[in-house]
DNA sequence: CCATGAATTGTTAGCGCTCACAATGACCTC
DNA sequence: GAGGTCATTGTGAGCGCTAACAATTCATGG
């Protein structure tokens, strides 16, 4: 590991190793390449040389004789919730898998404008395709209407887009969760969902709409809120309101804003489950110690990574998508403390 | 926004571009550039063929040209939890305001050999620097010993390491939780630790002994959890044991064992704050929800990650560092209904 | 009307690597 | 021992861009 003797100003090229090992560059090339026609002791003169000038490899060159960056985007925003920050790492660590290195840019906001720069940035950045975790209805039509030169695949948009995408089956999940409150003996179940524009909160109304009337009850109005706790609470407050006329079960769209549900309506003095109970959407690390500990759905993140990075891959290879372009992933009904049978 | 009429094989180049525009590539090279002399009316033909052919500047020749990558690397572990996420998220930020592009890997585990394959990755894909988001106390060793042909910050690992680092100062948090249990008129205040190797966890412990014995009170032996709710709720079930036997308030070292730590007292049937006051550590969103509300230390994760990559500019640039290189940075306490006065 | 210098554009070399192909030599086969 | 084969190594030509310098154009003043 001592230092070389080139000059300290730029470091060592394949052709400095090369002269140091006594040999063509392209024989250095092969070594590192794990080219099999190099002779053993060659290979070991090169290694040597390499290790004693601590030489690394020029990506940027490497990159532009191979046309290869090995480097996929991500574009995503709200990376502090569990949601957004577990897709991330599972797909960071399923592009690693594949040999490729993840370049992120996170947005505050996800608009025509910052998502069309993200694309540009990570354009300029040389990435070979991008994921984008586009839950808004308006980031999707940015990205169908956005030019960019590579493949780009969508996820958590919701199904019915007409871009590659991956996503987890949300009605599905909704329909675990309203059924589930329906087998508990509960007459109906309302609804706290999230933001209007969000592909998954929409199809989480739909998949728990559906249910109820599929068990011919009619669905009341859902309430809205934005995915915050403090959004959760207020709309707990109106809930609570509506305990003794006919509320005695409640689907919150995530498990944030089932927390502030629970405060509010432990705040006015109704108990749960026992007069109302209450089922969340994504079994956050911190659902389980929640008072009382929350029923929930489970999202397979992992699978989500996984899926997207296999696809991403085939487009960029210009494979036929193994399977199909639109890939859905079932979720799971965690039952705890917060749901209970109910005795009318 | 048309095709070109270039081979769909290749994308086009810089020379296509200054064919297609009658000037030569270093006066599309300058058009692209913003250098100043070139005619308004050259500029114009030149932006109308690269507009015309969706002509985008190969990110591999240009780095290989000018030695630079315009991308930082970050190494960081545990991402789905709210500290390290916000720091991913404020570090990604900082970085591209400064026109960097972050390329990040996430470790589920942080030892020498993952890290150092993390860097090993990171030197191929050409980052000019890498932030290493290194909480525990194996990962600075790693990180010391390990040779790599870049500038590397570190980011969490508590005061007192030899490399550039940046920090929430961890003991002044832990000052703050325990003086205001203090004057809220407890006479002692007990803690729950992290896990034993990580460096905030270590001078969370400092913090609160120091406090203590400034103030004349033998600590009593921190209980130890890691990080988790769960692990805070098993934690929580020992402390309920020595209610009444001088237990009143609780240092929780982060607020999801907080959370743990509120469900088991709860359940052992002590009030809080009535019976024991208890404050955490980070500020997760959630906390202000709690069952009650957490009064808690929060840390400035915006400021970490713009010091952090300003420090890191300026190792790679060959600066002195503006200031110091070794920053830490002020965390703030948040009281909410946890702690309230104490009349014994 | 030409020298003068500034503005503008073109030309030539790399940047450090991989790919395609050529060259060398060792080893067989008949 | 000629011809062929295989393993091993070397050579040359780019990949697409920027930097340095050369060349050209243009306006201006004496």
């Amino acid at each position: 590991m001592t230092e070389s003797n080139h000059s300290p100003l730029r470091p060592p090229t394949m052709a400095d190793v090369a002269r140091q090992a006594g040999v063509s560059h392209q024989t250095v090339s092969r070594v590192l390449g794990d080219h099999p026609n190099v002779r053993i002791e060659t290979r070991a003169k090169v290694l040597h040389a390499i290790e004693e000038m601590g030489y690394r490899r020029n990506s940027s060159a490497r990159a532009l004789a191979t046309r290869r960056t090995l480097t996929l985007g991500v574009v995503a925003s709200n990376t502090t919730l569990y949601g957004p920050a577990s897709t991330l790492f599972a797909l960071e660590d399923a592009a690693r898998a594949e040999g490729y290195l993840v370049s992120t840019v996170s947005l505050r906001e996800l608009t025509v404008e910052t998502l069309s720069e993200a694309l540009d940035r990570l354009s300029e950045g040389g990435v070979e395709g991008v994921i984008a975790l586009a839950p808004q209805r308006s980031a999707v039509e940015a990205l169908t209407e956005l030019r960019h030169p590579f493949p780009v695949v969508a996820v958590g948009t919701g199904s019915g887009v007409e871009i590659p995408s991956v996503n987890v089956d949300q009605r599905l999940g909704a329909e675990l969760a309203t059924n589930h409150l329906l087998a508990m003996g509960h007459r109906t179940v309302w609804h706290l969902a999230g933001p209007e524009d969000w592909h998954e909160a929409a199809d989480r109304v739909d998949g728990w709409r559906a249910t109820l009337e599929a068990a011919g009850v009619e669905p009341p109005a859902p309430l809205r809120g934005d995915w915050s706790p403090l959004s959760g609470y207020r709309a707990g407050q109106e809930l609570a309101g509506w305990v003794g006329r006919g509320l005695t079960a409640v689907f919150v769209a995530n498990d944030q804003m089932a927390l502030g549900v629970l405060r509010a309506l432990r705040e006015a003095g109704v108990r749960t489950p026992q007069d109302v109970a209450v089922v969340g959407f994504d079994d956050i690390p911190e659902s389980e110690f929640f008072a009382p500990p929350l029923t929930t759905v489970r999202q397979d993140f992992s699978a989500v990574g996984t899926r997207s990075i296999a696809l991403l891959l085939d487009l960029i290879e210009g494979r036929t998508p193994s399977g199909t372009s639109r890939v859905a992933i079932e979720p799971q009904l965690l039952v705890r403390a917060s749901t209970f049978p109910y005795h009318p």
